[in-house]
DNA sequence: TCACTGATTAGTACCAGGTGCTAAGATAAG
DNA sequence: CTTATCTTAGCACCTGGTACTAATCAGTGA
């Protein structure tokens, strides 16, 4: 990793780029990695308007907690951008490094179905919902930075048990989509 | 919140609990809060085997990063156990405390998803492999600490497209299982 | 050569939120 | 009264910083 003589700016941007993926970083770690002060990390952080270790720490731990939280946050994948229970749901998720196959940059076929389906689940209105079955498609591929809009409607409902369509586009052009069958469970035991 | 003449395990108890499910009070907070000295505080954590504030903020972000990181950016989810390219394959996936839906202690669906996903994905002798399509059935829940093996197996191959048929189990009983459509992508691009 | 500039480094005082240790009350029970 | 349990207090020390001042070093132009 970086350690040779880099310009002021060059450094910067490392560090920015190191610390965006791994924010657990000490200035003095840093400071040992660059071959530098530790003044000179923190003058760097300072420019680049980066919080100290704790804080950042802190900020990471905040929101996974914070989706933790929100009943169903943690259990959904992409943002919530909608959402009328039991009839329809939007969710974004915008395409970042680690979700693309490293070689071709385009999005790992699960991560599309995880949208899709945490989004299913998390519109049903009930303290518990298990996906019964689905059948998806996927359509084109999706790439780094792209972003998914995921849109699921209830088509059927029966006791229950919800069919749920499901489509996901990019730029208005679909690239997923699936039935999926949830099922509703109260308090009774699951099967 | 407790703030009454508690006994002393009364106090740890509730501290132990408001703690759990909320980590980031400091010792001068939870003294406040009890109405007693923040070394008794400091003892009461030290007694409950409880870390300091930052540590557990750490450890909470750690997770979340870990998380984040173990479900988007590896390759397979779970472990491969047999690999025979283009034929068959099988992995393991022994189900750990953030897989699973907080209430519950179920698995969340698209997880055992993503690891017939990427198994079907992984078996491909190609460079690059992408789902088609997919038809999935859960059959039953999968709960914390339990152990899904899953099998997948090439029906079919024409061309550059394979059928392949999943089945995971628990204990020898079936939990899921589907049928891949996936293609395999050599230097031409994508579609 | 001198002066100036930008980047870096050094040093100081201070902070939160602790640990680890010793010692001193407070209170109830035998 | 003595003893044991619980609680509080005080102190030195720690990490990973902030905020600020001052010194140093290299290169550049005049």
């Amino acid at each position: 990793m970086g350690a040779k003589c880099l310009t002021k700016s060059e450094r910067r941007q490392e560090i920015k780029k190191i610390l965006d993926e791994n924010p657990f970083f000490t200035d003095e770690e840093l400071a040992q990695l660059y071959k530098v002060s530790v003044q000179t990390i923190r003058l760097d952080r300072a420019a680049l308007d980066i919080p100290e270790v704790r804080e950042r720490i802190k900020l990471l731990a905040e929101h996974s907690y914070g989706e933790v939280k929100s009943i169903t946050g943690l259990e959904i994948i992409g943002d919530l951008i909608e959402l009328k229970l039991n009839e329809s749901a939007i969710s974004l998720l915008t395409v970042s490094e680690e979700m693309v196959l490293s070689k071709a940059k385009v999005i790992r076929g699960h991560l599309l179905f995880a949208q899709a389906n945490s989004l299913a689940v998390a519109m049903i209105d009930s303290p518990l919902a298990l996906t019964g079955s689905a059948n998806v498609k996927y359509i084109a591929p999706v790439s780094l930075d792209e972003r998914v809009i995921c849109r699921a409607k209830v088509m059927k409902k029966r006791g229950e048990k919800f069919l749920i369509k499901i489509v996901s586009t990019v730029n208005n052009s679909e690239v997923f989509r699936g039935n999926f069958l949830v099922f509703a469970k109260g308090k009774e035991e699951v099967l």
